[in-house]
DNA sequence: ATGGTTGCGAAGCAA
């Protein structure tokens, strides 16, 4: 039995719930992270994923921001933030362990405007991930970090690098630290697997980005190498972003078999 | 043509 976990920015799980549970139904993940719920946890519909299978943890305050993972696969350990010493700026990451992997679904705040106060505490924000990350676990362990990360790596993850010169998302400062935590351990999943441009996650919701194909990849599944060796396929399901009220955003999904690939060596 | 779209919440801001 493989594992698909799945990471999804809904922009309001309230607006979305709809398209959610449609979604779950026809695409059976395992395990599925939400990024921008912006619902308090006392609202957060734990209920209705229960009984369409899923456990769940919701780490929410109301505010613009929101997480929470879903799992069918065990929701063991669950943990809100970065810890005590950290400030996550609203609700930004939740941690849980499912089928023996350690999963963290995090949204990193956005940073406006390159040079902006946002844009430094996004930097900060980002730094302290990483600590964060490299002080609860190992890259020799079972860890997926997955989420809305607001960083495109790299030139190829954005439509037009033109447009966006001078732009939060694709900055020098960002793409570093991202690549800092790579550094650390952590495996870039869809990349791995899809060298060419176009692959997109996120499109504006203005001027018709989506047929056009003016999106970026910022919804990353980073894995450690002894999950990397396990994944056998990942997809970003556009179909997601067709339809009645879609999410600004795309599922970006993973299959993990149950014991490394036999050519896991040849990745890195 | 200094715009556009969505969500939240009830005007204007954030993304």
């Amino acid at each position: 039995m493989s594992l698909l976990l799945a990471t999804w920015n809904v922009n309001s799980l309230r607006a979305r719930l709809e398209r959610v549970l449609e979604w779950i139904k026809y695409a059976e993940p395992d395990i599925l992270c939400l990024q921008e719920t912006k619902m308090s946890d006392s609202v957060f519909p734990a209920d209705v994923f229960r009984d369409a299978g899923y456990k769940s943890i919701h780490h929410g305050d109301g505010g613009w921001n929101g997480v929470a993972i879903l799992s069918r696969v065990g929701l063991d350990d669950p943990e809100e933030g970065m810890g005590e010493d950290v400030d996550e700026m609203g609700c930004r990451v939740v941690s849980a362990s499912c089928s023996g992997i350690r999963v963290v679904s995090v949204y990193v705040p956005n940073g406006r405007e390159v040079g902006s106060r946002f844009y430094y505490e996004k930097l900060d924000w980002m730094e302290n991930l990483k600590s964060y990350i490299a002080q609860h676990y190992s890259p020799t362990s079972s860890l997926l970090v997955c989420g809305d990360f607001n960083v495109a790596p790299d030139d190829i993850d954005v439509w037009d690098t033109q447009v966006f010169e001078g732009a939060t998302h694709v900055s020098k400062p960002e793409r570093e630290s991202l690549n800092g935590l790579l550094s650390w351990g952590l495996f870039d999943c869809f990349r791995l697997r899809y060298p060419q441009s176009g692959l997109y996650s996120w499109w504006d919701y203005r001027g018709g980005a989506f047929h056009k194909h003016q999106g970026m990849r910022i919804d990353l599944i980073l894995a450690t190498k002894p999950v990397l060796s396990r994944c056998s396929f990942s997809l970003m399901d556009r179909n997601a972003r067709k339809g009645e009220k879609p999410s600004d955003h795309i599922p970006v999904m993973v299959w993990l078999e149950d014991v490394p690939m036999a050519n896991a060596d040849s990745e890195s």
